[in-house]
DNA sequence: CCGCTTTCTGGAACAAATCAAGTCTTGACT
DNA sequence: AGTCAAGACTTGATTTGTTCCAGAAAGCGG
């Protein structure tokens, strides 16, 4: 995606374009499930000086605009992905904490219902995948 | 369950029988889905004086020994439950964070696969699914 | 009952995230 | 082009959730 999209991306959900939020938006778009630490120095390398309170507005901005998606799996800190409308699913590493994306089957969320709903108005089934990734599994074995 | 079983489910697991454990694993199976700081006051009421720091180890022991289970959906603090080994599955209200239980259709884990698991051992699958409880549901039509 | 080991206490430290006040910038409107 | 208000950014402090540490206390096998 070019810096000419994302400009469109940013000005379509109504959110003015700035060099911070450009930069946010092309790193999450080059490095997916990036936590917010990582953010902040990426947006450094490519845009300079720039202040980690801008990052977590952006991130925050973004995410209610539904550009960003926010992903949180237990023990980590959170993580930010630009995948956003294809409802896809993840799978995290028990060892190192490492994301995959895995496609959903269906697509459309929610791709699940559950059995009993409790009268929740669910809108969105969210599955994560534990297990541990080739490296540490690897490792385990040895 | 009575304060004697919970005393035979920690030997079980080879922990030592305490006061702050004990009281840590009745709280939780009265009240499921609690965050860190809700069982610590309700650990006090229930057993006096104890300090947070006892708490956290408890809970931390609890979880490693597979007593109770850690959960913690986006945007919330951690909290923990003692129903494992059912592998059920939690929806949450967007708006204030109440989490309830679902009963898994399939009942084993992993009671999902991915279509592409890009490599990864994959033991679990936990489904949050995302919606509006009735009490939010209500307060938002009107 | 004794002593070894684990656990608990109390305090401090730490990291992630949020809040607040003031300054600067963007983009719409003369 | 010039002006202006809303919104974004900067700096720095604060809150929140969690962990680390050293010494005291308690559980449990002998």
């Amino acid at each position: 995606m070019s810096g000419a999209d994302v400009e469109e991306q940013l000005r379509e959900s109504g959110l003015r374009v700035t060099r911070q939020r450009v930069a946010v938006l092309t790193v999450l778009h080059d490095h997916p499930h990036t936590d917010t630490d990582t953010v902040i120095r990426q947006v450094r390398e490519v845009a300079g000086d720039v202040s980690h309170q801008a990052v977590y507005d952006a991130l925050r901005a973004l995410t209610e605009a539904g550009l960003v998606r926010r992903i949180q799996p237990t023990g980590s800190v959170a993580r930010y992905e630009v995948r956003v409308g294809d409802n896809h699913h993840h799978v995290v590493c028990r060892s190192c904490a490492a994301i995959a994306d895995v496609d959903c089957a269906v697509g459309e969320a929610p791709c699940l219902t559950p059995s009993d709903s409790h009268g929740y108005l669910i809108d969105q089934a969210e599955v994560t995948y534990w297990g541990l990734c080739p490296e540490c599994a690897a490792a385990a074995a040895s």
